[in-house]
DNA sequence: GTGGTCTAGACCACG
DNA sequence: GTGGTCTAGACCACC
């Protein structure tokens, strides 16, 4: 499993991580019982300050997606799959909510958008943040 | 002319002024040489802090879009439509960009994102700007 | 309203400002669409770095009991007392079942607890945090 | 004797050892002369760290209720159910006040904790150490 | 002025 | 070794 943050990217590295993390258990890149990379190790390989990885650990903790295991590290609650998948799609169409409220007040159709989609999609490819597939 | 901000959403109201001059321009809904409100009547309308209109006015004033008309108020360049156009096209794009990344990094195809904004469309009317009809 | 800590507690810091909030929301000590202290001011009254009152303003807002009014501060929300009074339930609750099994796992009875509040409680006050009544 | 812990529970494992064996001696359920299992074995049966089981020793040790028979084990001193009486009252009435700090600065009244407790009070055997007969 | 994020580094409890 | 808390201080965007 491997994750990776943007630095200059507008959203906190916090949140990237939470996503990146939340998708990984949507997919099942990463299985309930399994244990997450610890604070400093994460921290040292994405060249964070731990105390941000800290925050992101503890938010997925608080939303039942994490859970401490006490001097062990954390892991993937049972639960972790099905919430993950219902916050991928909220993450999803909260970001593409407010992409269309613009569009719209833009004057665009549905059907300008979807072309737009089209046009964007493969040049994400180029410069997205890893995952090949 | 009416200009609408939602002071809950994440996009800064400055911001929302801008795009909503802007749109409104590229539409011809503001013409060359016709005059925006004065700051304070603006901030007045829309129930925000005076300086937040000053920013979003300053702004359109360096994009070239507005211009000061000393002792009178602010008016659209003679220019302003040609780049309201290009910058409506950008702030479009840019937005969507951002959704688009974060459905790619989500593990979304094109179609699903497709059937995503048709599924979100309409709802997008009954809900925007508080205006229901 | 007044916040107080006991920066000796075994309880976190931002823990204690949390419950003191939530306690004086439900009791209607603070009323929706009221301010709290800002950030700044509440870490200089309280004598604990800033950072420790963000956390702890951000956990209620995660809560839905304050929201954040961009560039001026942070209010109660209107459903913060609805919220806060099942919350302060919950905080009640919880802290009492780990004294109860504890004294249930030492063979006492339900009447010796009950004897046992009885004699506590009036020896509080003296020792007690802020609120005289 | 039978020692259950919950490692879900907030409060440590070794002091959970350390409680469990102190209700045990004052409940003369372990008498004087009586040897605890073995730091292997217990550690074995609650599948929990061997350190961990060291470290409740150790401290069982300090207070003067266990003592080491070298290459034997550990046994119940004399004083044991002495200062295990002792004990056992002064954890619970910690973990008593620290729940009724809680309840009183949230307003609840003397009766209220009363009430919650006799509440409470039939629901733990249920779901205590998981024993559920 | 407000909150939001991040870094650096310390200390602690737990296993 | 693990996570949890706290401090100090910096920089930013927004109003």
């Amino acid at each position: 499993m491997t994750i990776r943050v943007r630095p200059e990217s507008p959203v906190p590295i916090y949140e990237q991580i939470i996503g990146q993390i939340v998708f990984a258990v949507a997919a099942s890149d990463l299985a309930p019982g399994e244990m997450v990379p610890s604070v400093r190790d994460l921290a040292a390989e994405l060249v964070v300050n731990p105390n941000t990885v800290v925050r992101a650990y503890q938010e997925l903790e608080r939303a039942g997606i994490l859970e401490t295991k006490r001097g062990l590290g954390m892991e993937i609650t049972a639960d972790g799959p099905k919430r993950c998948r219902e916050r991928r799609r909220a993450i999803v169409l909260l970001r593409m909510r407010e992409a269309l409220r613009e569009a719209a007040s833009a004057g665009l159709s549905a059907v300008d958008v979807c072309k737009m989609v089209e046009d964007e999609w493969p040049r994400l490819n180029s410069t997205r943040n890893g995952q090949a597939k």
